[in-house]
DNA sequence: CCAAAAGTGTTGCATATACACCCATGG
DNA sequence: CCATGGGTGTATATGCAACACTTTTGG
């Protein structure tokens, strides 16, 4: 970027507010949920929203979407949590009061503790990713964009883990690829997928899962160091006719 | 993303500044090329650049990018061009006059006429893309990111014809992936893989083309209604070992 | 006639898919 | 002892990498 003397007069420009909007999916009894709030006042008052907020003067977008998380969700220690940027959305008239300039993160959770209903008062709540429509402002895109994101990453990254307890079956994995994507899996194939790459999950030292299930108890697992899938894990059901 | 009464003024917050950077990239010579312009003054005074400038009140980031790309390039016309948001930056201190977020894009071009000079007067110019380091600000980290992504997507997207000038050949198409990966490709299997992807690219309807190769003519195409490349076009010499 | 680039064919290995089957536990 | 979910084996199909070969041009 280059500057002109001009430039460097702060409000030569009408300011911009900058700040972060978060897409934040957890599975909760097999179905994808969204972390939302209740907005209490115009506009869009009633309707349900992406939490978020203002990024601080002396914060950079991802250190303000980590302290949203961290407020809204209500969770003592967000450091491990999987928290990655989705992109910027800057139409000039996507909030009628000012202009705004949001940067979207997505997150995603293991387990669905209820939200703390932020300091904004507002009622915060999580909700089955079909529910709540229409959102706030563009949130119904951003949400959209974020879940597209995330069915692609599962095939060519090992992004599913971050739906995951720290230890977690096989059958735990292979349902977070079953409920995102919506079809069904080969537990055989899945199985010897997920093994045959290395660093995808490791075997706990000894354990086995005994109490909750009604069948044989499941091997435990962690997340390995691994982060890119190759192969990839392919979805089914696209006819490999791309649009 | 909720509002209290006091987030009406639009002055309570340091205004942030908010900028597009653009990683304009293309094909010249069988070389990666990168579009910058050298900066006159401080900071960086005398680094390259990568092109950019401010984001208009009354504009979207892709709208002020889209006119950043037709004023640097020189170009009559930039609506075919390939044109897509990388990510936002916005360390507090990435530029040391002011609060600047940036939301970077990618440009892909098919062929490079020479950069106009932009109107800030500084000199613009195709540059190898190893050359003119250190860029300015956190410049170089953008441009390797975009670098990063373009490599990706070449692997599942139709991206390469971006390329490529409205009629090519496939030896053409070919030399994208070669030069942008850098590594070879066996010829009858890209041909193969190519023409057995439906929509990636479409033969025009008589031709081929004669006067310029020393060998056989090769017939010429243009890009298909695809973006999806399903199965993958996986670049070699990745052992199959994620990191 | 030779070099160079386009295009075709073939073969072997790797992987995926689909399914049949056994194992261990709770009720 | 049966239903339920975990785990193993295997045959067939598919896809891809490697490489030999033919074709058509310019010099």
């Amino acid at each position: 970027m280059t500057f002109n003397k001009a430039d460097y007069d702060k409000y030569a420009y009408e300011p911009f507010a900058v700040t972060v909007d978060l897409a934040v999916l957890t599975i909760r009894s097999g179905a994808l949920h969204v972390l939302l709030v209740e907005r209490g006042q115009e506009p869009y008052a009633g309707h349900w929203a992406l939490p978020g907020g203002f990024v601080e003067p002396r914060e950079s977008a991802e250190t303000a979407a980590r302290r949203e998380l961290a407020e809204e969700t209500g969770l003592a220690d967000v450091t491990g949590l999987h928290l990655e940027q989705l992109r910027t959305y800057s139409e000039p008239d996507r909030d009628p009061r000012m202009r705004v300039v949001s940067v979207a993160f997505t997150a995603l959770l293991p387990d669905a503790p209820e939200p703390h209903a932020g300091s904004d008062a507002a009622r915060a709540s999580w909700l089955p990713y079909e529910e709540g429509r229409p959102l706030a402002f563009d949130h119904d895109v951003i949400l959209a964009d974020a879940h597209e994101r995330v069915d692609a990453k599962l095939e060519y990254t090992c992004l599913a883990t971050a739906f995951c307890p720290p230890e977690f079956t096989l059958g735990e994995l292979q349902q977070v690829y079953e409920t995102v994507w919506g079809t069904d899996l080969d537990r055989p194939n899945f199985r010897r997928k997920v093994l045959a790459t290395p660093g995808f999950v490791e075997p706990v030292p000894g354990g086995a899962r005994l109490t909750g299930g009604r069948g044989k108890p499941a091997a435990l697992y962690r997340a390995g160091p691994a982060t890119a899938l190759h192969p990839p894990l392919l979805r089914p059901s696209r006819e490999g006719r791309p649009a």
